[in-house]
RNA sequence: CAGGGUGUAGCUCAGCUUGGUAGAGCGUCUGGUUUGGGUCCAGAAGGCCGCAGGUUCAAAUCCUGUCACCCUGACCA
């Protein structure tokens, strides 16, 4: 039995697997519920089945290109000094609470009872484990750094998946954990924090994805700086805006605004544009609604956001304050985040309306004058809404805004004659100190509203903002001590005190990133694969699955391919030749070679690159395998 | 969570308004034909009409409930 003794070599061949051998259930059509390219696709050309709301299979296909993601992001990990290993993905439900990120997650977190009634969870993500295992493990600054990392399946309880695999239930994600006694100098978090920065730059390089870093908000993970990386794709659900002149990059959330020019006149000062006027508007709570029924433009609106602080009791007394109404232009967007910022108040939500209604804002009809003659209402007026006059013509500034009371709204507003009290009072006290005109200490003027294209870009004097769409793949975060802070975990330092630890972390979603890279690189006819994801690297086209010579070129070829390291696939169907070039072109492997007698007459073989458009070239069979080789080493 | 939509063959869908014993195309299987961009012909298999209840002599069809999935928003390391 010789022949069956199990061969070992080290020496590392691409594979070579067949069509008829393996599963890759290509269709014509996708299911109707498939909308964004990537999931048509991805589902068409058997990459992946869906098995629930956010759940997928992963076909042999997916799967290799899952595995090839995975292998770059390891082989860059652990370049940067970081070393693998693997948590579980059920977890005690107590992890959560001692952290308070059950409540943070809140219905994202999936939730199960074992048999005893133990209440579980499917990790999101896994900072509380991994703190827990460090506070056992480590003892003296001695181990520090460190950085642990793991390619793992997490669960969401996403609202809503859509889009096939950029927003699922169950996916596929490499996460990583430092551990510092320092931000600053060597061994501290900033050093690790900008190597996986320039990491993510060679992992998403290496995909040959076409990519943008930015700045982030850190979102209820917490923290103090962070960036996503953001795969460049007009379908993105993302938005992201740069400044070309200075490279800076920011999401929509994050992304600040330059020096918006004040008004020439300065915040408020004009005169009315009219008389004031109400206006019945019934069922019209919304901007968009009372734009059509008014006929008036939504930059002449302003709209009022009503926040409510929502620290403990004792944080609400001390910012002094206990809701917020952001006013800004009707076409404008409030940001929670600049709101925070503005106010100085920590924790913020959207007030509650049935809550709000009982305090007698007339949720949906609320104006700046709702905030006038309440105790504990902050006002807070974006630059762009605190005018009175419109500096384009030079005429008074015409307002529509709610009328405070349901189903009613008023035109002809203006800051000085009807906002109830004097805007432009002296008085800057407390949280006011800004400079910034805003009358009382309950008043400010700043920058409350998402930043748009053409806004001044905040780096770089004179150059304005664009804006892109993007798909998230990568977000790395300074954590701090977030977690050790609440967890225990500290060390001894040189000076023989206790140190809380610093940490950061560092999320890549493996399995989105296949997405995304669809999203980027998809025709007409199929997915276009980068070389370094494509789940094989050749696709060699047999006509004639039962020719002698047909089948010896191939076997020929395969093995030359595989020797030199490619990764080949043999359609050897018994299909028309039709089906196999309109498969081929679906499922985007770089490179095809078709093995037939027109060109095996001519002593070669036919070879076309999946970007190239037409029938390809004739190469000579010894020739062949060096032309592929060359071609996939220069993309 | 709010609003909207869809569940009928592996996939795409028709049939439902007006109740009468289940249809097409694609795919699959068989035989023939064809053989370089989803051939052509003939035949076959394949359905708890999402599930449960109700109305009726009779329900894919009407009514009630329920579940699943999708879209828009809210939400979202």
């Amino acid at each position: 039995m010789a022949s069956l003794r199990p061969v070992v070599t080290s020496v590392r061949n691409g594979v070579q697997h067949r069509w008829s051998s393996t599963l890759i259930p290509t269709t014509r059509e996708a299911p109707n519920d498939a909308e964004v390219p990537s999931h048509v696709l991805l589902h068409r050309a058997g990459f992946i089945r869906q098995v629930g709301a956010g759940i997928y299979d992963y076909l042999p296909l997916g799967h290799r290109v899952i595995n090839k993601v995975a292998a770059i992001v390891r082989e860059e990990m652990d370049a940067a000094g970081a070393t693998e290993m693997l948590m579980p993905a059920l977890e005690p439900f107590e992890l959560f609470e001692g952290t308070k990120r059950d409540e943070a997650y809140g219905d994202n977190l999936f939730r199960l009872k074992d048999r005893k009634g133990r209440l579980n969870a499917l990790a999101p993500t896994h900072e509380e484990v991994i703190t827990q295992l460090m506070v056992g493990s480590l003892t003296s600054y001695k181990q520090l750094p460190l950085n642990i990392y793991q390619i793992q399946t997490k669960f969401r309880d996403e609202a809503r998946p859509r889009a096939g695999l950029l927003r699922c239930r169950e996916f596929l994600m490499k996460d990583a954990y430092s551990f510092h006694l320092t931000v600053e100098g060597p061994g501290g978090l900033n050093d690790t924090y900008d190597a996986m920065y320039r990491a993510y730059t060679n992992i998403f390089t290496r995909c040959g994805l076409d990519f943008s870093a930015v700045e982030a908000e850190s979102g209820p993970i917490g923290g103090s700086a962070s960036h996503e990386f953001m795969v460049n794709c007009a379908s993105g659900e993302d938005t992201v805006l740069k400044c070309p002149a200075s490279g800076y990059a920011a999401n929509v959330e994050k992304c600040e605004i330059g020096v918006r020019p004040a008004p020439s006149k300065g915040y408020f000062v004009g005169e009315p544009s009219g008389a004031l006027e109400e206006v019945h508007t019934p069922g019209c709570p919304g901007i968009d609604d009372v734009c059509v029924f008014m006929k008036v433009k939504p930059q002449h609106m302003l709209k009022s956001v009503l926040f409510r602080a929502t620290g403990t009791p004792e944080e609400t007394a001390k910012f002094g304050h206990e809701y917020i109404l952001a006013v800004v232009r009707g076409d404008h967007d409030v940001n929670e985040g600049k709101v925070k910022a503005l106010s100085g108040c920590t924790s913020i939500a959207m007030a509650d309306p049935a809550e709000a209604i009982a305090k007698g804002f007339a949720i949906g009809f609320v104006s700046p004058r709702a905030a006038v003659g309440k105790k504990g209402v902050l006002l807070l007026v974006d630059r762009d809404a605190a005018t009175a006059v419109d500096d384009a013509s030079g005429k008074a500034k015409f307002w529509v805004t709610g009328g405070d009371k349901k189903d009613h709204h008023v035109k002809h507003f203006n800051w000085q004659r009807d906002l109830g009290k004097d805007p432009l009072a002296a008085g800057h006290e407390g949280a006011n100190a800004g400079g910034l005109r805003g009358g009382d200490a309950a008043m400010m003027v700043g920058d409350v509203r998402n930043a748009l294209a053409g806004d001044p870009s905040p780096r770089a004097a004179g150059a304005t903002l664009v804006t892109g769409r993007g798909i998230e793949v990568g977000h790395i975060f300074k954590l701090g001590t977030k977690y050790s802070q609440a967890m225990g975990l500290s060390v001894l330092t040189p000076q023989q005190k206790k140190e809380t630890v610093i940490m950061g972390c560092y999320g890549i979603g493996v399995s989105r990133t296949m997405a995304a890279c669809v999203e980027m690189s998809h025709d007409e006819f199929g997915i276009v694969w980068p070389v370094a994801l494509a789940p094989y690297h050749v696709l060699i086209v047999l006509m004639k699955h039962d020719d002698a010579r047909q089948r010896e070129a191939t076997a020929r070829l395969a093995d030359g391919l595989s020797a030199a390291g490619v990764d080949v696939l043999i359609d050897d169907r018994d299909e028309r030749p039709g089906v196999k070039f309109k498969d081929a072109d679906l499922i985007g492997i770089p490179l095809r070679i078709t093995i037939g007698d027109k060109a095996l007459e001519q002593g070669g073989v036919e070879y076309k690159s999946r970007r190239d458009t037409g029938k390809g070239e004739v190469i000579a069979l010894d020739a062949i395998v060096e032309k592929c080789v060359t071609t996939l080493n220069a993309k």
